[in-house]
DNA sequence: CACTTCCTTGACCGGACGGTCAAGTCGGCG
DNA sequence: CGCCGACTTGACCGTCCGGTCAAGGAAGTG
């Protein structure tokens, strides 16, 4: 990898790491070899190595780079809201139109999530998200419209929801997005109850 | 492996069992080698390949044999329980409990819904449990104490949430159970409102 | 003791895969 | 044109690891 980097050389780098999204959505992070990536980009092994030192990086790089971009459309979509409950909702909203858009990463997250050297990093992630999430709870336990509950652990409830939702029917069976955000939201403010 | 196993052998089994998850719980599966799992138990390579087809296969019945505990586990918790409501609460109660007492399953079935191979294990075992979640839901919708929305997403949502409350309070921070439990049926219940 | 069956050993094999590198190509610039 | 540095090639290497197997106990039976 170098530093500099050509307009070409930029290119070819975006080329990698798309393609190298694709086959580990696909097959695996580990199933899929350096050489099945070059390949299917149709270039040598050595075009890897130039780009990236490692397989290794090139995932923390798709990683962080990912994260970066959800985080970005989270905060976009709850903008200036100033109802606690109501940023909840459009937080949640985000999350599931952003994995509409992206579900390929859906399973390399996971995967990241149960490995060794990532796992640091996707823990790290998801406390910066719960975190914010903590954050729109008190406010809303604040001014009462929040029952007076661990904001922590309802924090984690959501992201529960919003996880198990987005695989089950955005990810897998690619359902009308306002549709599970719907439920989902409803879920996380009434839950079972008639 | 052998259909006919002695006494001794079927300890000699379990204890490559017990072992294995030991060490795919602590390092994960695909880093931990056959060689590292004789090792621990101070026997040679030919043992494994005695009991086990491959590895492949152990993990497969690591599942298998899990899954069916889990399962059980619920049943016996739910037991005659007539109210929809309350079968659902002692489900979500047994699921906490036993991951309380097996820890390092959480990681490997993580993991193992993650891979190629055992996916499709995993995803049929999620099956299973989120219709009978169902069931309970539409008996409760029936009969007017549970509100009227689509049985299987909520059974999913209800899923997400026991699966991200284990993780973070059962898993990693060891809490106690009831406490976290508690948190998981109100918040399935009920949701966040005041 | 002889004989079988169950179990154990550990050196060895084959192949896959991450990573290296010497050699070459290409495009731009003076 | 000549040169330089950005890029590309693909054969090659070392290692690791799942899996094999010929040989050797140990335990039970007659």
């Amino acid at each position: 990898m170098r530093s500099k980097l050509t307009p070409r050389g930029q290119e070819r780098r975006a080329q990698l790491i798309t393609c190298a999204a694709r086959l580990f959505a696909e097959r695996g992070y580990h199933p899929t070899s350096v050489a099945d990536i070059v390949a299917a980009l149709g270039v040598g092994k050595g075009v890897f190595y130039w780009y990236f030192a490692s397989k290794e990086e090139l995932l923390a790089e798709l990683l962080k780079a990912s994260n970066h971009d959800l985080r970005k459309r989270q905060q976009q979509a709850i903008g200036t809201e100033a109802d606690p409950v109501r940023r909840i909702e459009l937080g949640i909203r985000a999350t599931l139109e952003w994995f509409h858009l992206h579900r390929e990463y859906f399973a390399i997250i996971q995967f990241a999530a149960t490995d060794e050297t990532f796992a640091p990093v996707l823990a790290r992630n998801r406390e910066i998200s719960i975190a914010d999430t903590i954050r729109h709870l008190k406010d809303g336990i604040v001014e009462g419209s929040i029952r007076d509950a661990d904001p922590e652990m309802l924090a984690q409830a959501i992201h529960g929801v919003v996880a198990e939702l987005t695989r089950a029917y955005i990810v897998e069976r690619d359902e009308p997005v306002d549709h599970v955000a719907d439920l989902a939201v409803s879920f996380s403010l009434d839950g079972l109850r008639a």
